[in-house]
DNA sequence: CTGAAAGCGCTTACAG
DNA sequence: CTGAAAGCGCTTACAG
């Protein structure tokens, strides 16, 4: 089919092309009523939708930003690309979804794709493995948003979760309920992803200020497809852990599998936290613990600071945003008998 | 800062914006092996970059599709959004994602946002409330593919599971394991969606097929809010029910949630069966028997669709393909007593 | 109040 | 092998 364009309605409403433009963008102060009129009509008569396309090119803008997740598996990726999409919609802006799936060529490729289709900005929870990117970026103003994890010293709007915060209330109420022996496990931190380490050291810290000591043995790094055996070992050491801390909702589902497969007791042999709250940790038999995150708060902060890097022209001061999780205490760590 | 265009590059290289854009259609032959390496020279000293905004207004191709999915909530529509871009990636090309929230208003505007920002093509999960607009994109020939739900008589490539076939997996399996009193919960139908329907004719179809009565009392469909108070009516009858399938994973979730509130125990008190391979079915307790729909495949096949409409010019014939499901036995539905 | 012209950054015949 | 010109469908000063 032929496309209308903005040269049929003019004809058909017997005026400029430049009018109808006007039209378009509702500056209709200088505009006859009677021309008003005859354009309206003229875009129904024809069902006229003016190519976005072409007002990017011109405009320099195209209403539209890009989403690069680190890896999409994650619950908590999901979520906040829902609450971010929400919030866009909103403001008439679109997204374009991108999996880096944690490999940094692929992110590269996203990030590059992404600026030739021009979007008006980015917000990307950072693999770490494109800091020179990152930096050029940055450099060039171009508005940019760091979701989740952060990297040091780069200078760009950052929203957190408080990590050491949310590993402080985990570790604190495993020991107010009578746990000592407490593990950790989260996923790799190769390329130092920043909420692991983070929620890492906030265990430690918070072992420390209750004078537990940190057993390196009870600190477990692993690929999503070798935490089984990371599992495997915590639970052949001599005096196994009493309870463990999920560093987010896959490590949760490795740790529940193993538990079933050995048909261990929560949270009599073992107690459990996880940082996420998954869907089904209010209904799990027993009902899980969790750490949540304020999710929607999260994605509104994150559209917020991009929107305001979007509209402004002069230099703002990035900011790094840590909100406050959330203990949801449940059955997994009943106090010890 | 100054973004660099074409022209630059032609400057920079000493040759015309004719031979810069040869060269990055990849047009190499009729160019002397200097130029060629003039150019690239200049491209990457100048760190160019395409404007594909440009390029799809003159190409008249946005090498990016939008998929419309009716409500993100569900695991399935999340499941599918992935492995739909994953398999876009493979092409180069991007997607927008949009969730029309159950509500044809919401995606009559992403429909026209879409189209108007010329994507290539859409994938949609149909609310069924804009039949119109459906008809009109067919008629223009606008590349469009339906997903897990169908709109009768028109004539849309659509992917579909077999949704007869799903509950028919699921109450056989009950039959088999001694259950009679089998009961179907699913999300409202009002708008007709197809699959909800479909699983209820196939429930009511195998149920015959046993020689059981079909008793619509066992037959509960409401919206998700409303699936608790549907379930305290079910559970009221003088014959409850001794089995459930849940029409989907918000179903099967509320379902547990009910389970674990009133302390009943399944498979003793109810077994359950859910359709939609849920990510904890395997290690809940008692693990959850599913019906698991391919949703790889149908990604796959949904994008083959749609890049066969989006690169022919003739008349392709639309077909409704309809994907068989997998029945996953767990404990949720062992064999009585 | 309205229109002609130039321009956004590309691509695509066409000419040489 | 390479370039000048027109065109994609808009918007934006500017003139009248």
């Amino acid at each position: 089919m032929k496309r209308i364009t903005i040269a049929d309605v003019a004809a058909q409403a017997n005026v400029s092309k430049s009018t109808v433009s006007q039209f378009l963008n509702k500056r209709y102060e200088y505009m006859s009523e009677s021309t008003r009129e005859r354009i309206k009509l003229a875009i129904e008569e024809l069902d006229y939708r003016p190519n976005t396309v072409a007002r990017s090119l011109t405009q320099k803008s195209t209403f539209t930003v890009g989403v690069i997740v680190a890896n999409i598996l994650h619950s908590f990726s999901t979520h906040i690309i829902r609450a971010i999409e929400n919030k866009f919609y909103e403001t008439g802006f679109h997204i374009i979804v991108c999996n880096a799936d944690d490999e940094p060529e692929k992110e590269k490729e996203y990030i590059e794709m992404l600026l030739a289709k021009q979007v008006d900005g980015i917000i990307i929870f950072p693999t770490g493995g494109n800091v020179d990117l990152y930096k050029k970026m940055k450099q060039s103003r171009f508005p940019l948003v760091f979701m989740d994890r952060t990297l040091a010293d780069l200078g760009i709007d950052t929203v957190l979760l408080d990590n050491d915060k949310a590993a402080e209330l985990a570790v604190t109420k495993f020991v107010e309920n009578g746990y000592n022996r407490i593990a950790i496990v989260t996923t790799s931190i190769i390329r130092n992803i920043s909420p692991r380490i983070e929620r890492i050291q906030g265990y430690k810290n918070t072992l420390k200020k209750h004078r537990l000591t940190v057993n390196l043995d009870y600190v477990k790094t692993a690929n999503a497809d070798a935490i089984p055996s990371a599992l495997e070992e915590l639970f052949k050491l001599e005096e196994r852990p009493d309870a463990i801390l999920a560093g987010n909702d896959i490590v949760l589902m490795e740790i529940l599998k193993y538990i079933k497969k050995y048909d261990l007791k929560i949270p009599e042999d073992v107690a459990v936290i996880g940082i996420d709250d998954v869907p089904f940790a209010s209904f799990y038999t027993p009902s899980i613990t969790t750490i949540s995150q304020p999710m929607i708060e999260m994605a509104n902060l994150a559209v917020k600071l991009l929107m305001k890097q979007i509209n402004k022209k002069e230099r703002n001061v990035p900011e790094i945003y840590r909100l406050q999780p959330k203990l949801i205490e449940r059955e997994s760590t009943n106090p010890l008998q």
